[in-house]
RNA sequence: GGAGAGAUGGCAGAGCGGUCGAAUGCGGCGGUCUUGAAAACCGUUGACUCACAAGGUCCGGGGGUUCGAAUCCCUCUCUCUCCGCCA
């Protein structure tokens, strides 16, 4: 949620912003520039009449003290009549804040200057690419058949037990699975992270304090017994520490990571995106999250970029760098990086990691603020990331190093996974 | 799940229905003293709205009583203690 002096101050740069984002209904800018007055005008009636009730409630006080009784009742009198008009007041105030708050949160975030336009995922810029397509010449299986011929994953086991999309990981391909969560974590502690467990449910408040709620409803699962919704990635959790809080500026930045399992509905997916690892409903990832002074907020999406990027490299993956465009950018995010790995064996490109600066607009929400030199609490930047997600990681990890005489395991693994190739 | 107690500022902890945005202690910040630090002493120190003004709002959330509520009533949520169940 945008802060809503910007409308105030800064409409055309908010309106050039939507465009960019492709977003349609501009004129919700008017509406809510409108609105606002609305309740501003509202809310200093309603304050000059709290002004004069509280000052005639103290006059009553004092005339009763000295016994002056008539000149108490008719002040009385007065103030309830008062009351009354305010109560109304209250009543209006309140829907035209619901009406306001509606209306915000319908508006994405604003692109920095340095997201390109453009519409559909074709309009992305590659910024950087590395490694290389491995030469799978002997023998090129998709995942799906590795898994199967070697026992690694029983897609079918996950049906019979849940449903579609949630896999049964049996033997190395679980040691494969522990060996990625265990390195993954090591490798965001060693660069500064924290490491967390939360909860894998959270309440309707921390859901609705990362922008899952109310708009991405239907992609999560529901417990309703209890209105808990099962985390569709660590970041609800994570970022939600600090929901309500004044952090001191020295504590800055906050760096976080985690493991967890993701839940993810997925509804309407279909088809070649579906099959195998490409998509699921219970995956694993490890995340990273920051919450940073907002002067440091882009130096510090490069950082994590390059965090990520050289967790690709050590994996030995064929990998691109996307800067997202307008179009194609999540809603709240205001530059996002996507990390592609090279799936040799499907010949496509999978994602697997998506590294956004949100700057004010999720800690606007959350009220995550920091207090600066002068002693002023102001909102943060938040920034994630993943570190990685699994699923794809490990489909690119089994075909790439596929051949004739088993999976060869990546050096940095051998320690977690015990062995050198899966055979 | 049953019974009871509680929820106040960063923390701890007061608060007869008016003079309480809230005592006090700790912590934080500034200063005096000191070569420096500690101790001691002095001062200062919640958030939101808003033009860092005035005014207004906030004592777990919501509602009510009252001219006036942190203080009384209702309700919800959460926490703690005891019992039950249990990895």
């Amino acid at each position: 949620m945008l802060p809503i002096h910007l409308f105030r101050q800064n409409k055309e740069l908010i309106v050039d912003g939507l465009k960019k984002k492709n977003f349609k209904e501009l004129e919700l800018v008017d509406t809510i520039i409108s609105v606002d007055e609305k309740r501003r005008h509202l809310q200093s009636e309603s304050d000059n009449l709290a002004a004069s009730i509280n000052s005639a409630s103290k006059n009553i006080g004092q005339l009763m003290a000295k016994g002056n009784k008539e000149e108490a009742e008719a002040l009385k009198a007065e103030v309830s009549n008062h009351r009354d008009k305010t109560k109304l007041l209250a009543a209006q105030l309140a829907d035209i804040e619901t009406e306001l708050h509606d209306l915000l949160v319908r508006i994405p975030n604003m692109p920095h200057s340095s997201v390109p336009f453009g519409k559909t995922p074709e309009e992305n810029e590659v910024v950087r690419q590395g490694g290389s397509t491995p030469d799978l010449s002997a023998q090129k299986l998709p995942h799906w058949d590795l898994t199967a011929k070697y026992k690694l994953i029983d897609f079918e086991l996950g049906t019979k037990i849940t449903g579609s999309g949630f896999p049964v990981y049996i033997d190395q391909g679980a040691r494969l699975q522990r060996a990625l969560i265990s390195f993954f974590l090591n490798y965001n502690i060693d660069g500064g992270y924290k490491e967390y467990y939360p909860p894998y449910m959270v309440n309707e408040a921390s859901a609705y304090g990362t922008g899952q709620l109310p708009d991405k409803e239907g992609q999560m699962y529901h417990a309703t017994a209890d209105n808990f919704y099962l985390i569709p990635t660590a970041e609800v959790p994570l970022t939600n520490i600090f929901r309500d809080e004044i952090i001191s500026e020295q504590e800055l930045p906050v760096k976080m990571t985690a493991y967890t399992p993701c839940f993810r509905r997925e509804a309407g997916s279909y088809g070649k995106d579906v099959r195998g690892l490409n998509r699921l409903h219970q995956f694993d990832k490890v995340e990273i999250v920051q919450i940073v002074h907002p002067d440091k907020s882009y130096e510090t999406l490069e950082e994590m970029a390059a965090h990520v990027e050289h967790l690709l490299q050590l994996l030995g993956l064929q990998y691109r760098v996307l800067r997202l465009c307008g179009g194609d950018m999540s809603f709240t995010s205001a530059l996002t990086y996507d990390f592609e790995v090279y799936s040799a064996a499907q010949e496509r490109w999978l994602e697997v990691s998506s590294v956004s600066n949100f700057e004010v607009y999720q800690t606007n929400r959350m009220k995550i603020r920091f207090k600066d030199g002068g002693n002023k609490a102001q909102l943060a930047h938040s920034l994630n990331g993943s570190s990685l997600a699994l699923p794809r990681i490990m489909a690119c990890l089994l075909e790439n190093n596929q051949a004739p005489e088993g999976i060869h395991i990546p050096e940095v693994l051998r320690p977690y996974f015990g062995k050198a190739i899966i055979n």
